[in-house]
DNA sequence: CTGCCGACTTGTCGATAGGGAG
DNA sequence: CTCCCTATCGACAAGTCGGCAG
């Protein structure tokens, strides 16, 4: 009955959005019985005035602890000389003796933005007398961190308990809320400590002080009727609001960027989950109507119009590449990405013939976080034509894309399709790309090891495709030769358990008694259990191999419909754990409980 | 249309807890 | 029980996208 009800339920949020509202629990007499119904959190209610909650209560984020100034023995010495800072610019000095070991200590635009907002933190005397970083001596603070830090790693068990279960009483204290009928999991209560922003890839703003949050920054969201977070001693909030369209508890603006920055739940409460519910609903109703504006768009390029023919190249690049839209960004605030949209002509080359392959375009970016982006494709004629028009009387600096932006896409792509954007394709290319390699690559007979090792092979399909990639692991190298040693160790333990298999076998023929033969089972089975030990070794290793630039944490997380991975695995057998952690179980907790075996995406 | 702000998702990486081998 | 190693988690940065004012 509840999967019926569960089913039904589903059916009307994919078909209706009009939704009826339901309490938590059911009560239905049917015959004299009264039955009760559980109604998972994913099942409830929702909002339909744009309102994410009527009930918000919590205790407000942890803050950075204060700063502790260094003993008298540890000194900094300025052009030589010892030199006691004020506790505001010492502080400041341990953030970047702290770094000295990283190579961007080293860089000039990281030195330069840390000395400017040093001195700010500096006395008008210290002030006067440092003038020159060169001159700056930091390297005692250095040792002393260094100490510090490998003290930390020796302490006693008991030490390190009681840190944990200090650790334990803030989460229990500060790591929960209550929002409506549930408590939830905060995602980040502690405020970030204050310290130099590092930012990804060549950031002009590296090396800058992110200062300290205090109370006086931070406006605390809850419902009126809940009991507000109070303020630590003699401090006040910035301000409290009560703004239930809003799902954050609690937000201050971040010095280095002037960003907002926010305390939100964990992606296990039910309002995350909803919403990533919401994502792939939107992804599957693109996978509907993809054929109808696949065709639009390849029209679209013989249009007159030179900001159609671009947007429908974009358009075919953000579907076929799964590029991310690419917004603006303000020039020397950040480090110079791009996206789809922002590509500019510098990034792509032209070869009307390569190799054997006719039209191929070469894609050479930086992507988000700095990550470069390498592709070669063959294009289809049509789009090399236009890409050549684009490039005409352009500088390498010059957009590649001058008559298109990602809100003038998305505009055209909310034409299309009711909450299309430009994100949506890489969630549906993702998930849809899952879902097809699951089907070509799992053989209903393999080993549950054998088959996981598909699943990671699919995972990787949309892994490569999404561009995620990862520096191979500092200790990669040693951990392949460690996991082949093994490997060759269980291959001598397997020839060795072969060869007394046959000693055994040849003793029950010479004796024929119950006691050989008795051995010669327990001897089979250690070359079974041998056998499948080291395959398991085997699959390991291969999968390994293969993972080595590819991060796949990143797609699983965000892009690929967990109802899939849930079907996949009733489908085969394999226990969900094998495939989700505990984290991951939780965040998709709603598509665990939802998804039968014969879930389509 | 443009710039800016606000809210929320997506992304990488380093520290570390805790599981398994010896 | 200790040590080593890796999976996991949190920190925090960097995107997307919609809305609004001028």
């Amino acid at each position: 009955e509840h999967d019926k009800k569960a089913k039904k339920r589903k059916h009307e949020y994919e078909e209706d959005e009009e939704d009826e509202l339901l309490g938590s629990v059911f009560f239905f007499s049917v015959m004299g019985c009264v039955l009760l119904f559980v109604v998972f959190r994913w099942e409830e209610e929702r909002y339909t005035d744009g309102s994410k909650w009527r009930f918000l209560e919590h205790k407000g984020p942890v803050f950075a602890p204060p700063y502790e100034p260094l003993p008298d023995k540890v000194k900094f010495y300025y052009d030589g000389k010892p030199m006691k800072l004020s506790a505001p610019a010492e502080e400041v000095t341990t953030f970047f003796s702290k770094m000295l070991d990283h190579e961007y200590t080293t860089k000039d635009i990281f030195r330069k933005n840390f000395f400017k907002d040093w001195r700010k933190e500096m006395t008008s005397e210290e002030k006067s007398k440092i003038t020159d970083l060169n001159k700056c001596n930091f390297s005692e603070m250095s040792e002393y961190f260094k100490t510090q830090s490998e003290a930390r790693k020796q302490m006693s068990k008991e030490e390190k308990q009681k840190i944990k279960e200090e650790n334990e009483r803030l989460l229990q204290e500060y790591g929960f809320c209550i929002m409506d009928n549930h408590k939830e999991r905060i995602g980040n209560f502690r405020i970030e400590p204050p310290g130099l922003f590092r930012g990804r890839g060549d950031h002009p703003k590296m090396g800058m002080l992110k200062r300290r949050i205090r109370p006086e920054d931070i406006i605390i969201n809850c419902s009126k009727d809940s009991k507000q977070p109070k303020p630590p001693p003699g401090t006040k909030w910035k301000e409290v609001r009560h703004d239930n369209k809003v799902t954050w508890l609690a937000s201050w603006t971040e010095n280095i960027q002037g960003s907002i920055k926010y305390i939100m739940l964990n992606p296990s409460s039910r309002i995350k989950g909803e919403k990533d519910w919401q994502k792939y609903e939107t992804a599957r109703r693109l996978k509907k109507c993809v054929d109808r504006i696949r065709t639009q768009y390849r029209d679209d390029w013989k249009s007159k119009e030179m900001r159609i023919r671009q947007r429908a190249v974009a358009l075919y690049f953000i579907d076929k590449l799964a590029l991310r839209a690419g917004n603006e960004k303000e020039e020397g605030e950040t480090a110079d990405t791009v996206g789809c949209c922002s590509l500019r002509v510098e990034h792509i080359k032209l070869y009307p013939k390569m190799d054997d392959q006719e039209y191929v375009v070469e894609f050479d970016f930086l992507g988000k976080d700095s990550i470069r982006y390498y592709n070669k494709i063959p294009v289809e004629k049509r789009v090399f034509k236009n890409l050549q028009l684009f490039l005409e009387n352009k500088q390498p600096e010059d957009d590649l894309f001058d008559r298109l932006n990602t809100s003038i896409l998305n505009k055209h792509l909310q034409e299309l399709m009711d909450g299309l954007t430009a994100k949506v394709f890489r969630t549906y290319n993702a998930s849809i790309t899952l879902q097809q390699q699951l089907k070509e690559l799992t053989c209903p007979d393999d080993s549950v090891p054998a088959k996981i090792l598909s699943y990671n092979r699919a995972n990787r399909a949309v892994a490569i495709l999404c561009n995620h990639q990862r520096a191979p692991p500092k200790t990669f190298e040693k951990s392949m030769q460690n996991l082949q040693t093994k490997i060759d160790e269980k291959q001598n333990q397997l020839s060795a358990a072969r060869k007394q298999l046959k000693a055994a076998k040849a003793d029950r023929k010479a004796s024929r008694d119950e006691k050989s033969k008795k051995t010669v089972e327990v001897k089979r089975k250690a070359v079974q259990r041998i056998e499948e030990q080291l395959m398991k070794l085997q699959v390991q290793a291969t999968d390994r191999e293969e993972n080595k630039q590819i991060a796949l944490g990143t797609s699983k997380l965000n892009y690929l419909d967990p109802r899939i991975s849930v079907a996949w695995c009733k489908k085969f057998g394999i226990p969900i754990e094998k495939i989700y952690n505990k984290t991951q179980r939780e965040k998709f907790a709603w598509a665990i409980d939802m998804a039968e075996k014969d879930y389509e995406f």
